[in-house]
DNA sequence: CGACACCCGTGACAAATGTCACGAGAATTC
DNA sequence: GAATTCTCGTGACATTTGTCACGGGTGTCG
């Protein structure tokens, strides 16, 4: 791949121009790293990451079209660059997930910025990278104790009000529905679907 | 203040380190910028800004402790720095917020990363900048048709469950917050109160 | 087989929520 | 002064929501 003497050749995704900009002047100073392209949305970084064969990727979790994790995927079917995962909100769920994907690093962005760069080289001499703090929240964490069904009433009912409409996009009836609300709050605790769904998002059950 | 040859003394706070971090060397690349003093919460920005007297302060406004807002209202009691604030979601009703306080500049986290130099050597050269979308935006968008008591309820829903601790919070009746909800949501057209303390929130009212 | 867990549905009930009609007070206008 | 409009407030009402108890069906595991 990359010898001794060559850079680590980067992509870097993130929908926020400003940030995106920001990182790769920040990355650029660094002597062993060339930042070889960039993109604001997954589908494209996907693309870009085709063409240009970068060793590295650096993707933000929250990006419209396809998020961090569609873009992974997406990179890891053509080609075999390391890719790091960026986020703002770190949910143990989506750190389970993005290990699954074979994902090699993962930091949120409140990682000091001098860190990233070792974290980079880190990852492109082969070793993994995991957040300590969002490591620890996702072992901590109890597996989902919710059911199925019951994910997809939550799933349902944060898009969707009333739980006719919930119940019809199911093709269940409208008590079915209440009762897995039902029993998905009594799981977690929360006293409104709202708050139930709210706190299966913020799990990454979701 | 600052002369010709000198640098602009710049101030940066925002919570998050990796972007602080990045801004930081975007904007050190600059030959006639010079990071002076950086906070990743409000407060200290303010206590800060007060010990160094930068001629510029760039402020997000989602930060804890204080937000943005909150720290150019302190930050401009002690000294007359020129604000800019930086936002992720720009709400209009925010925009008039900040302008009430006297901030000089206004940009979204979209903006291209090149564009920042240029806005705040427009700003320290005393013009003011605002987002053009933004400002668009709020000029189109309707004045808010809540009353001052409804926009309380909303509010309130916001953070409080029950209509009953609501009501408590406002020391009014249940039955009086339930009106002042109904009507807010007929005049958003929202069909749970959560929808319309929401749409509020995005509109920058409350 | 029995025990168990999950899926789907029903009916009934209390509490919370959203809607409505109505009234008191203040300000404006004729 | 009377009519009008607006805001703020109260109480009665139907609907929605969340809870509970129950039953039938399916598949898995010991």
């Amino acid at each position: 791949m990359n010898d001794q003497t060559s850079k680590i050749r980067l992509l870097i995704a993130d929908d926020e121009h400003l940030i995106r900009g920001a990182l790769e002047a920040l990355l650029g100073l660094e002597p062993d790293i060339e930042v070889v392209a960039s993109a604001d949305n997954g589908v494209t970084a996907a693309e870009l990451a085709r063409e240009v064969q970068p060793d590295i990727c650096l993707l933000d979790l929250e990006m419209p079209q396809a998020d961090g994790l569609d873009a992974a995927k997406a990179i890891l079917e053509h080609g075999s660059p390391r890719i790091i995962i960026v986020t703002r909100h770190a949910r143990p769920g989506v750190l389970r997930r993005a290990l699954a994907e074979q994902v090699a690093g993962f930091v949120p962005k409140s990682t000091p910025a001098g860190e990233l760069a070792n974290v980079i080289r880190d990852v492109a001499a082969g070793k993994r990278y995991i957040d300590p703090e969002i490591a620890a929240a996702a072992l901590t964490a109890e597996r989902c104790p919710l059911t199925d069904r019951e994910l997809d009433a939550l799933r349902s009912s944060r898009s969707t009000k009333s739980v006719q409409e919930i119940a019809e996009q199911l093709f269940l009836s409208p008590g079915t529905v209440r009762n897995y609300l039902s029993s998905a709050m009594a799981k977690l605790g929360a006293s409104s679907r709202h708050e139930a769904a709210d706190q299966a998002w913020q799990q990454g059950w979701i």
